[in-house]
RNA sequence: UCCCCGAUAGCUCAAUUGGUAGAGCGAGCGGCUGUUAACCGCUAGGUCGUAGGUUCGAGUCCUACUCGGGGAGCCA
């Protein structure tokens, strides 16, 4: 398979003949000319077939490709205004059928998601699907790049781990030999031991949460990055975060603008991740959600989604008029069929959307000064601004044990979430570490942790403690929040989630 | 754990107050020289999620269960 040239390259072998390799992504057939668009693993081609004296060896069994099939052909490119990506193959000389399909689950026509979820093996050959995939493995490497980049060494944490880090009833229980052991949620407690022998460090793995959430933001298994530098306190770890997303964002919008635009992903949202993001305190975030603004934000949801939900029914009923009324082809009523059940998916989410707004209201207004950012409040917060937005300082009573205490308000801490744009939530949460081998001790007996499982973690406060921090980062939501897509569950080749193991 | 919605052909969906189960796509066959979800004609394809109940009669009504979707709580 030498002679062998990929789509992506095409643009290059103008006039020139070539051999192509892949899969039949669509096919259509007249009588003495037939369309196949193939797909490899670097884009799409459309391939024109006539009828003639070179064809007739294999123009039948080319007309009957079903989609899906393996094949190879060869043929001549031309510059084709006419066709997908500006090039198409003609004057085909050469096919062959190097594996046969069967009936192809998966139609052109519109699916449900419990099937397609079923089929997801299949399911990723389609165009959406296939981008965001492309586009996550593009991040992974940003992500990698930009730490190595920077001298950053990679650690590869434990996914068995021995101990619960904070309650165990979110771990996914494992048993080792007789002994009761978790899948790791996070690796940042070993990441920090690694960091006093390197310096900069990241550890970027798959971890682990039995929650029992069916959301479109959970999954129960997802990739996290985590890096941790030693001798910086938190301005250090946010503008090291800052960077970080700039660079990610912007690596994305390089190689990927054109899928992006496929994707229906609005461009200037991406290009509004720049430095410097927004940062406010939790305090600030506090006096917002319990003023004006916050509810002035709902209510303004509130009219333009009521508003909405009226046109829809306008829409609607107008439709099924038409289609009541007869005199339609049966395509033209399948369309409008399916521009029926469109709009009637859009009116159940608007009308949930819309019967949480008060519930969301009152949440805001009652904020409790001393708690965590609920899901709607994150989502209040991030809509009000237009980059991401930083919120330091938690209450140190709804974080972490290793939190670095704040030195100006004892019940603070030095900690930072980072909230998307648009309400996609929190992709990264991150903290100065608390350094000092007394006040950490304090607090793993506050949380009621056992000592004796801390030990190796109390030893770096031991020998040559130093002041140091760092964040993770949520691969899925953050390839969720590129791609502006609004269920998690796309952003992963194989998601799992609570009740959903196959395939 | 709780609330709402759903389950009918391989897929997406119809089926009027309870009265013989339908369409499009997909599949198969035929036709058509430029298609972009092609088009035109024909063919095959169903224990209406499971188990009970009401009724002369249940896809339709009732109960329980299973599975799925969305949300709340909880969480990163």
């Amino acid at each position: 398979m030498k002679d062998r040239t990929y789509i992506k390259d095409l643009r290059d072998h103008v006039d020139a003949q070539v051999t192509l390799f892949g899969w039949v992504s669509k096919a259509r057939a007249t009588g003495k000319v037939s369309f196949i668009t193939l797909r490899d693993g670097s884009g799409l081609c459309q391939c024109v077939l006539e009828k003639n004296d070179v064809t007739a060896a294999f123009y039948d069994e080319a007309k009957k490709c079903p989609q899906e099939a393996a094949i190879r052909i060869r043929g001549t490119i031309f510059a084709e205004d006419r066709a997908v990506g500006g090039v198409e193959m003609r004057d085909v000389t050469e096919f062959s059928v190097v594996g046969n399909s069967g009936e192809y689950p998966i139609t052109p026509k519109p699916h449900g998601t419990d099937f397609l979820m079923k089929n997801r093996h299949l399911w990723f050959r389609s165009q959406r699907p296939w981008i965001v995939l492309r586009i996550r493995a593009t991040i992974v490497d940003a992500i990698r790049s930009f730490f190595n980049d920077r001298d950053f060494i990679l650690i590869d944490t434990p996914i068995f781990a021995p101990a619960a880090g904070e309650g165990a009833q979110n771990l996914f229980e494992v048993d080792y030999f007789d002994e009761k052991v978790y899948l790791a949620q996070t690796g940042q407690l070993y990441v920090e031991a690694a960091c006093m022998a390197h310096d900069k460090v990241y550890c970027f793995g798959p971890t682990f949460r039995a929650e029992k959430s069916k959301t479109r933001r959970h999954l129960t298994e997802f990739w996290m990055v985590e890096p941790e530098i030693a001798f910086a306190d938190l301005d250090d770890v946010i503008e090291l975060a800052e960077d970080f997303v700039c660079a990610i964002v912007r690596r994305v919008l390089k190689d990927h603008r054109a899928d992006l635009e496929t994707l229906g992903r609005s461009i200037d949202v991406l290009e509004n991740a720049v430095k410097p993001f927004n940062r406010i305190t939790h305090a600030e975030a506090a006096e917002i959600l319990r003023g004006p603004k916050a509810t002035e934000l709902l209510q303004t949801d509130l009219t333009t989604k009521t508003a909405r939900v009226e046109e829809i029914k306008a829409a609607l009923s107008e439709t099924e008029a038409k289609l009541s009324g007869g005199g339609l082809k049966a395509w033209q009523q399948d369309k409008l069929t399916a521009e029926v059940n469109n709009l009637r998916e859009e009116m159940g989410e608007l009308e949930v959307e819309i019967e949480n707004i008060p519930h969301h209201i009152e949440l805001a207004r009652n904020f409790d000064d001393g708690g965590d950012l609920g899901g709607s409040n994150e989502t209040i917060i991030s809509r009000l601004y237009d980059t991401p937005t930083f919120v330091t300082h938690y209450p140190r009573d709804c974080k972490a044990f290793y939190m670095k205490q704040n030195a100006d308000d004892p019940t603070r801490v030095n900690n930072v979430d980072l909230l998307a744009s648009e309400g996609f939530g929190e992709i990264i949460g991150g903290s100065q570490r608390e350094e000092n081998y007394d006040v950490l001790l304090k607090r793993i007996n506050e949380e009621g942790l056992s000592q004796s499982d801390y030990e190796w973690y109390l030893d770096l406060r031991r020998y040559g403690s130093v002041p140091h921090g760092g964040f993770g980062l949520g691969l899925e939501r953050t390839v969720a929040w590129i791609c502006g897509l609004k269920h998690i569950r796309e952003t992963s080749a194989y998601p799992r989630m609570m009740g959903k193991i196959y395939p």
